[in-house]
Order: C-alpha cells, then sequence, then structure tokens
DNA sequence: AAGCGGTTTAACCAAGTGGTCAAATATACA
DNA sequence: TGTATATTTGACCACTTGGTTAAACCGCTT
C-alpha cells in the first residue's frame, strides 16, 4: 500500500505462491488466495484464468528464479576445482534467497513429473557438459577414479537435501530457524571441503 | 481375488496408498480410492472413519515399514567403518524395495511438518547416539576433522536424494526405469567409496 | 427357515468448489 | 467536465466433494 505502487498482478501471484506452497495445488483455495492478497476471487480469473493457469505462472516465475542460475553454472567453461565452487555456492545461496523452491518443486514433481523435466530440457538445462568435465579430469588424473553421474548425482544430493528436507532436519537436529540458516550457510564451505577430500587423488 | 482371502480392509489401504501418493491427500478423492479398490465409496468411511484417518492409517503403515530398521542402524553399537556401510546399505536397500515412501513423506512434510517430525522423536528415533560416535572417531583421529551434524547431513542427503527427486534425476540423466534402478543400486558402493575418500585422515 | 451380526450397497445430502457475470467503481483521456 | 476504458466487486451457479443412512446381502447358528 504506502510506498510500493499497488501492482494487483504481482500481488495476487505472490499470495498465490504462498498458499499453493503449504497447501499444494490441490489443497489450495481460490478464495484463500484472493483473501491473501486481500482482493475479490474474481479478480484472480480476471488477471489469470483459472487455477491451473495461476499455477502455472507462479510455477514458471519460480523456476525463472534459480533456473538461469544453474544452467550459467552447468555450461560455464572453468578450471574444476573453481567449479565445484561455484556450483555448491550457487546452489546454496539460490535456495537459502528463495527458501519455498524446493518444496515447490518437489510438490509439483510428484503430480506430474514429466512436466518439469521437459521444462528444465526445454529451457535448455543439460549435465551434458559437467559431465565431459568429471570425465575428463578423471582421464587426466586430476581426480580419483569415479562415475561421472554419480558424483552429479553426489553434489546435487549435498546441496539440495537439506532444503528439501528442510523441516525434518531441522526438526531431527534441534535448531531453531536462525541456527539452521547459519547451518545452511555453513554448508558452503562444509560440502565443498567434503567434496575435495573425497576426490583428491592420494 | 484367486488365492488371497479378500481382506477388504488391506485392500483399501493399498488402494488408498497408491492414490494419495500420487495425488497428494488433498488431491486424492475417496471416490477414486473406492473405484481402485473395486468397492463402494461408502465402505472406506464403515473401515475408516473418513479421508483423514485413512490418510493416517495408510502414513502410518508406511512409516512402520522403514522406521524400525532406520531405528536400528541409528543406534546399533559397531565400528564406524562398518556402521557407514550398514547406514548406507540400510537407507538404499529400504527404499529401493519401498519406492513409494519419499514421495509420501515429502508430501506429508509441506502440509504438515510438526507432525512428521513429532512422530520420528515420539518413535524414539534419534541422531544422538551415531553424532556421538562420529565426533569420538574424531578425536581419535579416526578420521578427518568436520562437523558431526553436517556429515550425518552429507550422508542423509547422499542416500535419499536420488530417491526424492527421482524423476528428475532420470529424466535428467535419460535413463529408463530399468537403468535407475540399477543405478539406485550402484549408489550404495559408490556413495560408501565417496564417503570412505572424504573422511580418511591422509 | 428364521433370526442375527457383520458387511456392502445405492441413493442421498449439505457444504464447499472453481468459475461466471452484470453492475459498480476507479482511471485516463478529450 | 464528460465519456470511454480498465479494474474491482458481490451475487450467483453448476458441479464436485466428503460424508450419511436405510436398506440389502451374506454367512452363520439355532
Amino acid at each position: 500500500m504506502s510506498a510500493t505502487v499497488k501492482n494487483t498482478e504481482k500481488l495476487i501471484l505472490e499470495a498465490a505462491r504462498k498458499v499453493f506452497i503449504h497447501k499444494g495445488c490441490a489443497g489450495a483455495r481460490m478464495q484463500e488466495i484472493a483473501d491473501e492478497a486481500g482482493i475479490n476471487k474474481a479478480l484472480l480469473h480476471y488477471y489469470f484464468r483459472g487455477k491451473d493457469k495461476l499455477f502455472e505462472a507462479v510455477f514458471l516465475q519460480a523456476a525463472s528464479t534459480f533456473l538461469p542460475a544453474i544452467k550459467d553454472v552447468l555450461e560455464r567453461d572453468m578450471p574444476f576445482n573453481q567449479k565445484i565452487v561455484l556450483f555448491v555456492n550457487t546452489y546454496v545461496d539460490v535456495l537459502v534467497a528463495n527458501p519455498y523452491i524446493p518444496a515447490f518443486v518437489i510438490q509439483e514433481l510428484n503430480n506430474n513429473p514429466a512436466k518439469f523435466v521437459g521444462l528444465l530440457k526445454n529451457y535448455g538445462l543439460n549435465p551434458r557438459p559437467m559431465l565431459l568435465q568429471i570425465e575428463q579430469e578423471i582421464a587426466l588424473g586430476h581426480i580419483r577414479e569415479m562415475k561421472a553421474d554419480h558424483f552429479m548425482v553426489n553434489l546435487l544430493g549435498l546441496c539440495l537435501f537439506p532444503f528439501i528436507a528442510r523441516p525434518v532436519v531441522k526438526g531431527i537436529l534441534n535448531m531453531s530457524e536462525e541456527k539452521y540458516q547459519e547451518f545452511l550457510i555453513e554448508r558452503k564451505t562444509e560440502i565443498v571441503q567434503f567434496v575435495k577430500n573425497s576426490i583428491t587423488v592420494s
């Protein structure tokens, strides 16, 4: 209200995101989204054509906030050591800044696996360059012998898991929200260390 | 029908599980569950009191198939090297045998974080013993210096991630269902190798 | 065959759902 | 100012939802 010009469309997207995240698409109610945005329900249909379209809009907006950074990292040509650092830092930073994304994606993934994978491929996201680089490094003897695809999945799992399973990990380790935030930041160096130790040839 | 005595209750649970898994609790329809089980909708209310209760029954049944094994591993007193192997093998084996669990848990996690964490703690699942063991091993100089909780999360992430994000990983790596199954089995040795390399003191 | 408990069914219901629409209001422009 | 255009609203609707209920069905004992 105050300083920001009231942009109804963005208002709706934000409200919809909030509701969709912890209710899911099926669990969310158009009325609840409208209430959250402080507007009339019919406006949702005025700006977006309906629930499905609104969900898709929210989802695409979410995707567009993290895909570019991810794509960039996967394709960037740089020394492997530095690339790992960049990879880890990018993933963790993006997710710390947008903590709602993982739950959102995983949710969509259950209901519509093919769609999301299609989106990724369609966007041009492709792990080939990095997989090749890993194999090269192995061939050159720079890093330990290992299967490239497993290494890739390891890296992803180390970065993403604490975000996906945030509530469990936080709960099990008995951490406050602030503590967990710190923990996630810490992980950047911790993961890099862990991975580097693991791949260094002895 | 044929050999098995028709046990309606189990029939319902199985049908409900199928539907709940890829529709979520909110997205699932009682009618669809009834159809899937080949029975009348009212029977669902006869055996279970309603949708919520039915979902809870399915969820608890799922939990009871993996919690015992996990709890056992966390508490088992054995040499650290062997424990890592057991840890990884247990998690991966349980999930290969029950591939529907991760999606189910993650789904429930979004809608009701506190409940699941409560269930875990209430069940007596507690990472303390293993965390302590890790710290001891470090103190004894058996493994590299590192933060125990990060190590724990690393281990979990390496094991669980490819199951949670199954469709993405499978899609991105362009694997068939059978190939991915093999990939998951492979991971048992791959993860153990990865972790051991990482923690071994140089 | 009659009676009885547990099981299964079809028909039904109230509440809530996404979606529509004409009217009201704000906004820009002449 | 007046008027056309875009935005916003309340009231409404057709339909689906989870849930209920009375009656039918089954397998049993007497």
